[in-house]
DNA sequence: GACGATCACTTAACCGGGCAAGTGAGGTCG
DNA sequence: CGACCTCACTTGCCCGGTTAAGTGATCGTC
């Protein structure tokens, strides 16, 4: 089956393929008899206009690029990209606009994907998320002059235009909590130690503690694994004045971490409370559920997507605040048990 | 920052814009070391053709697509796409192929997104997911004449070439390994009862328990969620003769089973053993761990992304059977108690 | 009734590559 | 020595859209 062209519409509807162009962007040029004639002709052959073509003669590519940088086996069981992926795309379809994916497996990787993305005229525009200190992708797109959103911040975002979201709020909420609870001993399991927000969050973590009197807080730093999380996890339990409360950076690493503690023989949250930083469905799985610091990924998406659309027409962006992850008490928290109470 | 054309190319290097076209593209007419100039200069000012200009000279767009036909909460949870996504960019970028994925509400949803891409000529093919009887996307696919893999079968594939995998095989070695521990009460919690492998195991579940004589082996269907898993569990453990054993069909469900058993004061293995289909790192992150039927995913993708180049490139492609899901057996699984054993 | 304005188109150039056909220089051979 | 061939390019058209500039018809106006 051969694909119609604009110069079938043309023939078909008698006139020229200019014509047939005005008409269907919705230009003047055509009178409104015309248009409705070639709308139809257009609409009963089937025809769509070749993007390729469209993206030649100046226009847009039609397409926003996103490049993740986890290998498979984290991509697969986080569902934090999954579900960002899901309102990127609720935005973009609605537009018309594609989603080109690219898995790399660095960030000097993921920067040559950027330049040949930008050479190749594919996308117009990219997210990028896993913000780092200083990121060196930022001065690169910046360089480039490629429209992109960085998905994370505050800060290092250099003139990008950012979609973030306040962890150390978050993370202060949910240390207060457990300190209402009546936990003294508080543990992190970090996330990875280079990615901006990582840091965002152990800063907030440490000065809270402080401030709260809390002297050994300590944030083990992991890879976001199930099985860095249970090591970790391993660690802090077996060690004297092991904590009684665990916070993890995410869904995945807090379930290994509820595994570790039902395996020693610890319960859940009698003898350790345990608070999941992203709330998937994974966290309501198990038993007993996770209490977890949930925000609306997807919606954090579509912001991102939204923003970037909006970059791409040229019109100025700043940096966007998201709402701030709340905490959802489950059934992983509770007081310690009181001879745990007294240091 | 103006993107580089073969024209600036051909500027630098003295020639004409053929010679570049030549030169780059490894075709004969021009010299060894002009070639070598050319290539020089090329990769001096990053130039990178085109690949909308490619795509309207008749060359290929370079791309292929991904249809994903899912809820969002769901695609989130469940690692299979993801890490089918990252072994068909393993394939796609090897080759600088890239991936454009489009998440839709439904399967006419899905048929109109290939006949836009298929006009627009966005995409040089498709892999089609989640395959159902008598497959309305099929015979669209094979009308457009569009390079199509379809992940899935065996069977319903019109004259598409596909990849799949014997789930019957692999269920029957879950049902008898369930048996040879004395299990003699199985039952299952089914995926979405339209979808074909999840009626080919189905099938699969019946006549192996008809063949070994267990009577009151049933399927509970379902939809993936943990929710439903959660369902199914409880009304399949809430029953009269509750099963001793019970097979999900995806590892979420599982998930959710296990924590029902433990809420409901069961003990895995002992009242209740688990087997789960697909074996993500969630099955080893939960206590105890799950007995799944895995297999490798990112290899599974991989397969149908390098049938697809192929097809793409005009050369007939067939069935290809990738191999079965083998069972790991971990701690959720054991004999029945012994007043179970008996009928 | 001549003139300018407006309308509804058409024409043609352009985007950036690919590629068939053309060209001129140099070499080979009868 | 001229015919022929090969090599190493150049020229020019094509892909399928967009869009500025051009054109002819109709209309209103003084």
């Amino acid at each position: 089956m051969k694909r119609p062209t604009i110069a079938d519409v043309a023939r078909r509807a008698g006139v020229s393929k200019g014509a047939v162009s005005y008409a269907l962007n919705g230009q003047p040029g055509v009178s409104e008899a015309t248009r409705q004639r070639i709308v139809a002709i257009a609409e009963e052959i089937g025809f769509s206009p070749s993007s390729a073509a469209r993206a030649l003669s100046g226009a847009t590519a039609a397409a926003v690029g996103l490049a993740l940088c986890r290998p498979a086996r984290i991509l697969g069981i986080e569902p934090f990209f999954m579900e960002l992926i899901s309102g990127v795309e609720a935005v973009l379809s609605a537009r018309s606009y594609a989603l080109t994916l690219q898995v790399v497996a660095d960030q000097d990787a993921e920067i040559a994907v950027y330049r040949r993305w930008w050479g190749e005229r594919r996308v117009d525009g990219v997210l990028i998320c896993d913000l780092r200190v200083d990121d060196r992708r930022v001065p690169v797109l910046e360089e480039l002059r490629l429209p992109a959103v960085v998905i994370g911040g505050p800060g290092h975002t250099g003139a990008l235009p950012s979609v973030w979201c306040d962890d150390a709020a978050a993370l202060v909420e949910a240390v207060e909590y457990l300190v209402a609870l009546g936990h003294r001993r508080i543990a992190r399991v970090g996330g990875l130690p280079d990615l901006l927000h990582t840091r965002t969050r152990t800063e907030a973590f440490e000065r809270v503690c402080r401030e709260l009197g809390l002297v050994d807080a300590v944030t083990v730093p992991s890879d976001y694994t199930g099985e860095e999380g249970t090591r970790a996890t391993r660690r802090l339990l077996s060690s004297p004045g092991r904590p009684t409360a665990v916070i993890y950076d995410n869904d995945v690493m807090a379930v290994a971490g509820l595994a570790v503690a039902q395996e020693m023989g610890l319960a859940v949250p009698g003898d350790l409370s345990i608070v999941a930083w992203d709330d998937s469905p994974l966290c309501r799985l198990v038993h007993p559920p996770l209490t977890a610091l949930g925000r609306d990924i997807p919606a954090y998406g579509a912001h991102a997507a939204r923003n970037l659309l909006t970059a791409i027409a040229g019109e100025p962006v700043g940096a966007f605040q998201d709402e701030t992850a709340h905490l959802t008490p489950r059934g992983s928290t509770a007081p310690p048990r009181s001879g745990e109470r007294v240091r």
